[in-house]
DNA sequence: CCACAATTTTGGAGTGACTGCAAGTTGGGT
DNA sequence: ACCCAACTTGCAGTCACTCCAAAATTGTGG
């Protein structure tokens, strides 16, 4: 059976339904738009929205499958004389010069970083979404170096890595929101990438060190800075 | 002025609120007890328990600034010829001694642990209650080092560590959980943590490197457990 | 073409978190 | 005693989400 008319109308209805919520969030913002609407939009019952959709969010964040499998690969399929940290370098820049949707370089991704930034409830499931993703890349990081089932370090490594693109990307957004042009963004980010991935093989062991002795005239590196500090206990 | 009869019978509200949700949530799981439940065994009105916490979730998370707080402390207070990371892996073990709350040490942690792992709502906000303590942490390490605002290191240095103390306890509440006597735990907390440590500091890239040349007669091609960076992870 | 079963869709009636508003109630200063 | 401000409360309403049973639709065998 290749595909029942059953399976089609599925898989259209599902299409439709994602597609409308999309157009929706993107022009008016996700907590402006109420699922009622998307339904209306999409016609059909709000029932059926949920029966596709276990949350709301998902309407608007149905990637992870996608992302998992890609970094999988990356893992996987890392060259000769590679590490772990190596091939995720590789792989940023080259989303970057393919613009590649998976660290938010594509087209309009502004807008989507934006709808998101503005949501309380999307920047959640957007953090869990980045956990399950990183126990993911931890899994097949000790599925392709064997470790042992005790062993932390794959779950570290791929903290690390992670933390580092997501931290990329993050900024990327932030840049181009302030009206950064994209191909300065791009230079920067390359730049960037880079620097940080070398960090991140080379070890923060040596990071804000403090001076064993104090010199009494100059300043050696990481010395005093302290004015007031800003008290930002408030709850968001 | 010290401090009026509305102040204290503020606090006080305030405090047997939190005391009720907490104590209902530790019994019967986070899901299972709504506001207005809180609100009655704290002999207040729903509309009172929202005028004090902005949201259920704040409910049983509410130590965000203590936290904050604390890790600005670890990064502005280290000692002479310490880094960052040397800082916290100190602060780690300390709280491991001392049986601090702040890694989840503290007695009763893994019912904590365990309401928190069981409510999708409560991961959701510890994720970016985590975030959020990133974040200041990582504006705590630019400001005493005197890092350039578009520096981004800061930042990932703050991912890291914090990265490597969730790690561990995430770990410890999960062996907890599974039964291991507190001795065990805190002795495997206590190796590993010095392990994630020295792999942070003197950084990961050659975890996982694939060999160069590839032997070509019979299968040597790269999924044997010697293709990683030797290290023993010797367990008791 | 006609039952008949399996699956999907839908409406309706909840639940529960959270908001806004207008009316109490209380504490502090005069 | 009086008043103002802050705090509390009840009430009505929105919205995400769930449960359930009744249609509507599709696939299958006669």
């Amino acid at each position: 059976m290749e595909e029942g008319l059953r399976e089609r109308k599925k898989r259209e209805t599902r299409r439709r339904i994602s597609d409308m919520a999309t157009g929706l969030f993107l022009m008016r913002g996700f907590d402006q738009v109420t699922v009622a609407e998307v339904a209306r939009a999409a016609d059909v019952s709000v029932n059926t929205v949920f029966n596709y959709f276990g949350t709301k969010e998902d309407l608007f964040l149905d990637r992870q499958a996608d992302l998992e499998e890609i970094y999988r690969g990356v893992v996987r399929d890392r060259r000769p004389g590679e590490s772990v940290a190596d091939a995720f370098r590789r792989d940023f820049l080259d989303a970057l010069d393919t613009g590649d949707w998976r660290y938010g370089f594509h087209e309009g991704a502004e807008v989507f970083g934006r709808v998101i930034a503005e949501s309380p409830a999307l920047r959640a499931r957007t953090l869990e979404i980045e956990r399950q993703v990183m126990a993911c890349v931890a899994a097949a990081i000790a599925e392709e170096t064997g470790a042992d089932p005790d062993d932390v370090r794959p779950e570290l490594v791929a903290a690390q890595i992670l933390s580092t693109t997501r931290l990329l990307s993050r900024h990327a957004l932030r840049r181009r929101a302030a009206g950064e042009s994209p191909r300065e963004t791009e230079a920067w980010l390359r730049e960037q990438a880079e620097a940080l991935f070398d960090l991140l093989e080379s070890g923060i062991g040596d990071y804000g060190r403090r001076p064993l002795v104090v010199a009494d005239d100059g300043e050696a590196a990481g010395d005093h800075e302290d004015d007031h500090v800003e008290g930002d206990h408030g709850r968001p």
